[in-house]
DNA sequence: GATTATTAATAAATATTTTTAATAAGTTTG
DNA sequence: CAAACTTATTAAAAATATTTATTAATAATC
């Protein structure tokens, strides 16, 4: 059988209008709706999008025949004729994420109903400041694509995360890849073929966390990226939220220590300088130097040359020091995190990045911050969670970023 | 001329599906339109809501009938026909807000285009968590809605300001006047017989800014609320944000400082205790008692029985003394926005309550503290301006809250 | 196990909206 | 100043959606 040439056409708005532009709205909205109800019946979409029941019909109907959505059986009832139920076809079509590290990419492939079908993960790459260093990327793009060959024509977006700043409505880039006029996004998007997005890389891990991870039903949520640096994704009523320029969320570089720690923005006093991966690990290894004892320094090596993966590793093992470095750290971001809820009362809390791997090592003295400097009141509504999915969060919200934007028509 | 008795149908979904329900929404998108962008043509109107253009001028026709709108003459035009200009009816409906202090009570009349007609300021009342002043307060918004007896069948909604913990869907609020089982603005609402809304004191304050204040263009904007004590309204996406239970925007409790003082709270080292009204007259208190000249302690008067608003008349007469507090206050003040703006990259920052009275001289200091502490990048983004409702911000945002809820027909 | 109540799907009739065409009311240009 | 060109409004025709009525399917009840 030949591959199917799915229906594209309603995702997008181009050369319509009047009635068709009406039912490629109405279409959208329909699979919007199953994409948070996983399946429901005409009667349903009827209700829910405030048409007839023989237009939503029609909508099924003409949905089903472009491979969108197919019939899922009967549903069970309560005294009646059982309805026809229906929801999203797997395979209707694909999206591409790529998280992009220093010193490797990930990249994953999603199917339309978010599962990650694919995923590879450390790929070799140094990211610079460089054309050598972006046609490195693209073609790891490529040669990640061409192993869907057959899949290709279906694959209706690419999500890229970059650190740093990002404005994902242009599609430029501030700290990466900026030597040409034209925004990043287009470059890429000629260079692969297919519609590219960009999107700061803790803002991703948040929309993947919300998406696909550890939030069920909560709306406003915090995404806490504790990674090398410290970062941070807001979700507001289920939306990512950008500020003006796209630089929200920037927790790393709030003034919050008098400390004479010079941070890499230039600044004295940032949170990230005593709260991220970076501090964490010279701080265990300026203990090891001055004589603390720890499964890090047992093993005769160079103190220098420890990383912060090593670090992890030793909290997994119980570590003392690394436990105990993580106790104060947590207590100081706790604080920090204390002022984001009395600012957002949020629902939930995630922590996520490297640095979270350490599980409740890290989680627990949060929580007895939170519980030291926050109000009773507004505590008692926050949860606070690990990420669900850890590393992965990256190329999850890069997918899923690509699929929100596609199916939403805006692009 | 007997009173008009408008079609209020329209704003309320009760009893309609299909088509009615399809059609009060479009009058709805209408009027929600012309609140934007003043007024504009049949074909505008087309545009924008993507309907056919008789369609548009059926719904037109009918709203002119409703005397919702009215024709405001021919627009000029670029080469061929004029277009009808369409505009909202003055007078169309009326709503009142009403702005509860500690003490007193504001309350104003709004009509439908955003003017206020007329306000009472410093009604003498009495807050306090009893059936009689809950009665006191019904008694002055009964006695003013009397005055306006030929409008009283056009005043379609009352909002209702209140420091503390308000939940805005509900109706209840858990700071004053809570000692019944049903939500307090059901209450109101019964003695008063007009459709009643509660809402938090600073968040009314800073839609009343937003949509006829100091606010333009911007869509992401922080109202600080620099009053006895320290609150914020947060505007997201032109909306006001309320996190999960309404107790958004607790700027006055954050750990803040290493201090000893005691908050009402019950925390230690909240932002409110050094950078409030209360706060700002308690320094200066002491300082007077330290030998500090001042034109507060000229007036050879007790030093306990100086107001806030002495201070801030004496800050309008270049008092030295009260300069440099405010200059101190400010500076901790901006720390605080500087986390604030790192995190929300809003389009604007404005200065509200009795103390942004002051104007310059906090504004100032705040000014100079953001460029010693937020990123470059970021704090360009950002402009700081003044109140430009003052005292009225609370009664314009309370009108405004009503209006608002029942032109989108949330009730 | 037949009957009744309930819900879903379909068909026919009715109502509404959009499209297309025509007309009206201006502006610009030769 | 009239012809050509624009744009707005109205009218009639065509397309589309909603309503209402009917049929189909199933669970609960007697």
């Amino acid at each position: 059988m030949t591959a199917l040439q799915p229906n594209y056409l309603i995702f997008s708005n181009e050369g319509v209008s009047g009635v068709a532009w009406k039912n490629r709205a109405l279409k959208r909205s329909v699979i919007a709706y199953l994409d948070v109800s996983d399946s429901c019946t005409v009667m349903d979409i009827s209700r829910e999008l405030n048409i007839s029941v023989p237009k939503a019909a029609s909508l099924v109907s003409e949905l089903v025949q472009d491979n969108l959505i197919r019939d899922y059986g009967k549903i069970d009832s309560t005294g009646g004729r059982k309805a026809n139920v229906y929801g999203l076809v797997n395979d209707a079509c694909f999206f591409i994420g790529v998280d992009v590290k220093k010193y490797y990419v990930n990249i994953g492939l999603l199917d339309f109903k978010k599962h990650l079908l694919s995923i590879r993960e450390n790929v070799p790459f140094q990211l610079e400041n460089t054309p050598g260093s972006l046609r490195a990327l693209t073609d790891i793009i490529r040669r990640f694509i061409s192993d869907f060959s057959e899949l290709e024509s279906r694959i209706l977006g690419v999500g890229i995360n970059l650190s740093g700043r990002v404005n994902h409505v242009t599609g430029y880039s501030y700290s990466f890849f900026h030597f040409q006029e034209e925004p990043l996004s287009r470059i890429i998007q000629q260079e692969i073929g297919i519609p590219t997005f960009l999107e700061n890389d803790s803002r991703s891990m948040a929309y993947g966390e919300f998406m696909n991870g550890v939030v069920k039903n909560e709306r406003n949520v915090l995404f806490i990226n504790i990674d090398f640096g410290l970062g941070m994704g807001i979700l507001i009523d289920g939306n990512l939220y950008y500020g003006k320029s796209g630089f929200s969320g920037e927790l790393g570089h709030i003034p919050f220590f008098q400390n004479e720690k010079i941070c890499h923005c230039g600044k004295r006093g940032c949170l990230e300088t005593e709260t991220s991966g970076i501090a964490l690990l010279e701080e265990i290894k300026e203990r090891i130097r001055g004589g603390s004892s720890s499964i890090l320094s047992q093993k005769n090596r160079d103190v220098d040359r420890i990383r912060l993966e090593d670090v992890i590793e030793a909290a997994r093992k119980q570590d003392t020091l690394v436990i105990e470095v993580l106790a104060e750290l947590g207590d100081k971001l706790g604080k920090a995190i204390a002022i984001l809820i009395n600012i957002f009362n949020p629902e939930l809390v995630v922590l996520g990045g490297k640095v979270s791997e350490t599980g409740e090592h890290i989680r627990l003295p949060i929580r007895s911050a939170l519980n030291k400097y926050t109000l009773g009141l507004v505590n008692n509504d926050t949860q606070l969670k690990l990420s669900r999915l850890g590393e992965r969060a990256g190329v999850m919200g890069a997918c899923l970023i690509a699929r929100g934007k596609v199916l939403s028509a805006a692009h």
